[in-house]
DNA sequence: TCCTATTTAGGAATGATTACTAAATAGGAT
DNA sequence: ATCCTATTTAGTAATCATTCCTAAATAGGA
């Protein structure tokens, strides 16, 4: 199933727009414009690259646009973001085996250990990709403080 | 062994110094500081705290020497940088269970499968630290196109 | 077709990080 | 110990992705 098959863009712009109506969101031409383009992009095009592409369509779309509904479709799970997600950099001086994760609402970092992230077996090289030299691995959610503080605050 | 341990922190500044000097780097009283603020940091500073910290000591040192000196310590492998590493977000259509292949000289990004990586049992809850709402791995490299690249060009 | 809450365009603002340049300094040579 | 110079730093300006602001445009229900 090709991402730019005519019969499953269709079918996913119908998708899209069920969805946004479903949430009460309005359908306008930059929204599928938008989506359109990541649809029929194979790699994983940045704002920029996606404002280029739709001001082909729509000459007087924003970047401001384009990144407020990119956002939007990470937030209603039609799309993925990848790589960083714009924090500050953080810094480490404990180079033991240990994992991070991050709290969405404060921002604070925890370390955290487990056997089966340590053991993971990377693999040295992706076959017709590349040689691998680092992996990553973040955790991301809700720390225990800032669950007590929402249900304290509500 | 406790980061902010006497011996510990005599022990790695020592380190520091020899690495350093091997490296035929010279060792500033700035190098110094900024490396012993992170040593006795637990919770993983950006450079906008550690260049509060160290200007207790060195009140004119500026946040570029910071920042300079704490990628140099993570080049060197002395530290380690977590969160993002401040590339453009980009977007991906693509739902289906795939990962990221970062190539860190040309930027490109390339899905690649893993059984293992797909089947990662992620823990729902950290005991004492939060709830898990997502994981995301990231693998970074060199690509067969920018290796083939080097050793032609050298 | 009309009305209005939502959305957009355009440009200014933000905030982390990096670049630039003159002054300071680490460390080898004398 | 002193001198010399390549390296490093301070201070500030620049950069660059992203977000904010506000008046104008518009989707979609009445």
């Amino acid at each position: 199933m090709k991402r730019n098959d005519e019969t499953y863009m269709s079918q996913m712009m119908e998708m899209l727009q069920e969805k946004l109506r479903d949430a009460g969101i309005k359908v306008t031409h930059q929204r599928m414009e938008i989506f359109k383009e990541v649809l029929k992009s194979y790699d994983h095009p940045d704002a920029e690259m996606v404002y280029k592409k739709v001001r082909q369509k729509l000459p007087t779309v924003s970047l401001d646009t384009v990144y407020r509904t990119l956002w939007m479709l990470v937030n209603m799970g039609i799309l993925q973001s990848l790589g960083n997600s714009r924090e500050k950099t953080r810094f480490d001086a404990n180079l033991d085996s240990h994992h991070h994760f991050t709290c969405r609402e404060c921002g604070n970092v925890f370390d955290f250990h487990n056997r089966e992230l340590n053991c993971l077996n990377i693999p040295q090289d992706l076959p017709e990709i590349g040689k691998v030299e680092q992996i990553t691995i973040e955790v991301r959610g809700i720390c225990d403080q800032c669950i007590e503080l929402q249900s304290t605050n509500k």
